[in-house]
DNA sequence: CCTATTGTTTGTCGATCGACAAAGAATAGG
DNA sequence: CCTATTCTTTGTCGATCGACAAACAATAGG
């Protein structure tokens, strides 16, 4: 443990790398970029996180950690499948149309289109999104062995349905769509596991 | 009208130029990768095109005018307000699935992480985005208007709600989700806009 | 057939990309 | 105090980025 010791903070400029890649994706913020927006040098940058993807996975799993946990936690909160569902799609559009924070959600906007290079990136946050699909339709066919919810239900689809949603409501927040406005639509979106329910 | 004929067919490389863009967005294909896929030297495509940015734009132009006027298609057909969202959202399904071509909406992924240089082609793809919440909504007022749907439905909400559905399924097709779970969730997720039927 | 016009070929431009080497500076353990 | 270790500073590397200049080739109109 002996040496010099690190002169900024690490976890802060973890979090303002973060904000960055949130903002404009993995290739559109360049190490020239995250010099700017870190306030160090390109050398201490690679000194303490390894490369521009290394950082960016370690962003990717504070935001997952910190903000982007929010759905884990409403599907886990011991609450009706329909409040829990309700809950994780207001608390998407109170995080996603947060003002002074990037808009929309890190893991569906940071690396949607890539060149051939970075397709691993792609691949890894592409893996994330399905793996919250899952988690929704999970969290509806324990309702269903619960009892909540018809034997007939199609907890596939209804998972799948709400998981689209959840990703489409990052589009609409990038795109501007005020936070009144989406979780006006959540109302109507609700409907489904409405009629699903015993 | 005179001087040399392009010994190149301009239409064709404009449709490889839009599938290339289509699958890794406007600054996920390189200049010497469209050199590459349209299989022409780079100062044959800035004659032929202008630039880069151009040559995306009319790309763009060519999928909203050909696979991309699905949505436009269905909501003008002569059908009731329900068949049309639904039609809508089967072909959305089927188009971003179709396999030998790109997954997705090439409106809602070409450019939704661009560097700050290039922040007016994301701004230009989200004005489009926004246009189509709007034609959804209107949709609905029309609907709403010739009686089919109750007084008291809240058409903007309904709108709002289809339009984040349609850019979710997107991001759900480009994930690998296939088309028949897509396809399934379409059931309920007409639900609401049957309850909003007088 | 001549000429103006346009497409094609070839080569390259300055800027920026991510990444690191080398040298100096600051600490902890002995 | 000495030394091994770590961080910081400074400068730069080869590759790739989008874009074009110049020379040559092929057509249409006169």
């Amino acid at each position: 443990m002996a040496g010099r010791p690190r002169e900024f903070d690490r976890a802060l400029a973890l979090a303002k790398a973060r904000d960055a890649f949130w903002t404009r994706g993995y290739e559109g913020v360049s190490m020239a970029d995250l010099v700017a927006a870190l306030g160090i040098a390109s050398a201490r940058i690679y000194a303490a996180f390894g490369s521009k993807e290394q950082l960016f996975r370690e962003a990717v799993e504070l935001y997952e950690t910190g903000e982007g946990a929010f759905a884990v936690h409403a599907l886990a909160a011991s609450l009706n499948v329909r409040d829990a569902v309700a809950r994780m799609l207001e608390e998407a559009v109170l995080l996603y149309t947060r003002s002074g924070q990037p808009q929309g959600c890190m893991v569906v906007t940071a690396a949607t289109n890539t060149s051939a290079e970075n397709a691993g990136i792609a691949d890894w946050l592409a893996q994330h999104r399905r793996a919250r699909t899952q988690a929704v339709i999970e969290r509806l066919r324990a309702a269903q062995l619960a009892g909540e919810l018809k034997g007939e239900a199609d907890v596939q689809a209804l998972g799948d349905y709400y998981a689209a949603l959840l990703h489409g409501l990052s589009v609409q927040a990038r795109d501007g769509i005020p936070a009144e406005r989406l979780l006006a639509l959540i109302a109507p979106a609700m409907a489904p596991l409405a009629l699903a329910m015993v």
